[in-house]
DNA sequence: GGGGAAACAAGTGCATGCCA
DNA sequence: TGGCATGCACTTGTTTCCCC
């Protein structure tokens, strides 16, 4: 049966703000967009509901709510009638992007009138149960391989330190080098005014900005823009095994190009020279320093820092052997990472078509 | 319900000074 | 004198929060 969302839910506000809410020795969560706001000694909602983001970041999420809570203002709640369960409630409010609805000058905002209309297949309690059994585990599942991914980045760190020590403290005593004397540091290049000139753009040159590298994991394996052959003239071509080195906006944060390309001045790139350093060792190496050079960065209008201040960063430098050891097992782990990703990908992707099925 | 201020993030613009 | 390095200011978009 096609029913409308008004006809199997009715709307619930608050105006609860944030500053209103007290710590943990409050009895009853609250939730935000972001999840658990802050407690409260009393509760909106008895029953089980459904959250949606009404304002700003992440608007139009979906967000399944446990009884006895309560929402902040910036949230709208739609509270289940008797003939649908909260949780297949929530499966079908998911599926509507309801983002599309947004409206608002300069920050976007949806509103209950606007999508109220929307339409679904509401079918037997019996039905909705199967259902929400199939769509639980499969969340369940994403759930477990995003945490097998954290505990596999955790895992290259702890081997990190098992094998070298406390790299803050250079706990092994080894040999400290600065790191312009391991190899070439040099900034990048963006030579031509304006820099997004349209003809620089849109050729066959991958171009690397600060935010691919700090959103890279190890290795920059993707990217958004390119040069022209004219855009790749006014900039210069850095060969895949390059670290970038972000020094604007964000500080500090690394990875390993694995393609030939460019990068604007706001990256540093670094080449191993003649010795003994890897760019695998060193991105790992940086992980343990970045929250430290960060906050070292000077900052006014946004945080910078200069080739110098990374020219005399001082590295501590294992034997290459034993490097080599560490990049073997980053690169095995890194095995596992792709494989994890990609039943992920897959799980998500049976989820968002199973989601088209049952309610699109 | 309707709207926006404030803070933050990330990329771009450009003045300044150094150096070959 | 032009190319380049440096770094602050600016622009644009995002996120959080709150006011009327």
């Amino acid at each position: 049966m096609i029913v409308k969302l008004e006809d199997v839910c009715i709307k619930g506000t608050s105006n609860i703000r944030q500053k209103d809410l007290i710590n943990k020795d409050g009895k009853y969560s609250v939730y935000g967009a972001s999840g658990i706001a802050g407690y409260l000694n009393s509760f909106q909602f008895e029953k089980p509901y459904v959250g949606v983001v009404k304002d700003g970041a992440g608007i139009g999420r979906a967000m399944y709510l446990p009884q006895n809570s309560s929402i902040i203002g910036t949230m709208q709640a739609l509270i289940p009638k008797e003939n649908i369960l909260p949780k297949y409630l929530y499966y079908a409010v998911s599926a509507m992007h309801l983002d599309k609805y947004y409206s608002g000058a300069t920050i976007p905002h949806i509103y209950f009138k606007n999508y109220k209309h929307e339409k679904f297949n509401l079918v037997s309690v019996e039905e909705q149960k199967q259902i929400i059994t199939i769509f639980s585990a499969i969340e369940k599942n994403i759930n477990y391989r995003n945490h097998q991914l954290n505990k596999l980045n955790e895992l290259i760190k702890a081997r990190f330190v098992e094998m070298f020590g406390d790299p803050i403290l250079n706990s092994h005593y080894y040999n400290l080098v600065k790191l312009s004397s391991l190899g070439t540091l040099a900034r990048g290049k963006s030579k031509h005014r304006p820099r997004n000139d349209p003809q620089l753009l849109g050729g066959p040159y991958p171009l690397i900005q600060t935010g691919e590298i700090a959103n890279s994991d190890i290795f920059i394996k993707k990217f958004t823009n390119t040069y022209s052959e004219l855009g790749l003239q006014q900039s210069k071509m850095w060969p895949k095994g390059t670290l970038c080195i972000t020094i604007a906006a964000n500080i500090a944060q690394t990875a390993i190009l694995s393609f030939d390309a460019c990068f604007p001045d706001s990256v540093v790139g670094f080449i191993p020279g003649n010795c003994d350093i890897m760019p695998l060792y060193l991105h790992y190496w940086f992980s343990f320093f970045q929250k430290i050079i960060d906050s070292q960065a000077s900052q006014v209008a946004q945080k910078n820092i200069n080739l110098k201040v990374l020219s005399n960063l001082e590295v501590m430098l294992p034997p290459k052997n034993e490097q080599n050891e560490f990049a073997n097992f980053v690169q095995q782990v890194d095995k596992s990472k792709v494989a994890v990703q990609k039943s992920l990908d897959e799980t998500q992707k049976l989820f968002d078509s199973l989601m088209q099925e049952y309610f699109g």
